[in-house]
DNA sequence: AATATAACGCAACCTTGTTGCATTAACTAA
DNA sequence: TTAGTTAATGCAACAAGGTTGCGTTATATT
């Protein structure tokens, strides 16, 4: 696949997601952007932006897609295996730089860890 | 809420959970039973046994739903949490009995966690 | 057996995400 | 700089998992 053209929609969400250092739903950028670009625009970038390493996604809760800036990724290979933590006050995700230790289970090829930890984040947090 | 009334919807559901400790997509459920009851129906009984305790549930691959028996929940508390795998080969998806330690994240409070591991089974690991 | 009401089936709907296709806009090379 | 190639876009229609409203059925109670 990969990122061919420097197009505005291309710019636009790399911007998004150098800005900060939280994860960002798709659902959440095709509301914010709604105005701008199409959704099915939206998701093309995103996938792209992923196959090339550039990001990396996992599930929330409900089964929405999120999306964070990758540490250390190729095209080829995504290495950056962190868990994820969701407020479930205010909803916010973020990456936790910490890696968690993948247990060895018997006649069983671990291939990918999803950890989520939901709970209240610092600022929820009273 | 809670289970009061003892139908055949409850009876076969809590049978099919019964007879093996695999873990159960709705969606497969749905498929299974789609000549004996109505997918709304099922989706109701497994949102209950879930609130009773019975069972609980997680996000698989793709945001789907997957339930299984509970060990030591009660209808106001669950506690049953553990990792879960699902193979990427055949889909299979069980429960793993160890725990894993929580991490301690200053100035977090952690509430739930969701791990999920995928890769091979042992019956699809060559 | 009569009654109250939880549980059910059906259809219609909602949400997240995907696909096909015609149009637009980046890049390439003359 | 312009012309040509084709990746990227927008739109509409679709797909899958799941939910909701409401009239009907069946379970438990008396």
């Amino acid at each position: 696949m990969g990122v061919i053209r420097k197009t505005k929609a291309v710019e636009v969400l790399l911007k998004e997601f150098n800005s900060s250092s939280v994860a960002i739903s798709a659902k959440a950028l095709i509301e914010q952007l709604r105005d701008t670009f199409n959704k099915t625009t939206i998701y093309r970038v995103l996938d792209k932006l992923e196959d090339d390493g550039i990001l990396h996604s996992f599930l929330g809760k409900e089964g929405i897609k999120w999306y964070a800036k990758c540490n250390g990724c190729t095209s080829t290979e995504h290495n950056d295996v962190h868990p994820h933590f969701q407020c479930l006050n205010c909803g916010r995700v973020d990456c936790l730089s910490f890696t968690v230790p993948l247990p060895q289970i018997p006649n069983r090829k671990i291939e990918v860890m999803q950890l989520l930890i939901q709970g209240r984040c610092e600022e929820c947090f009273v």
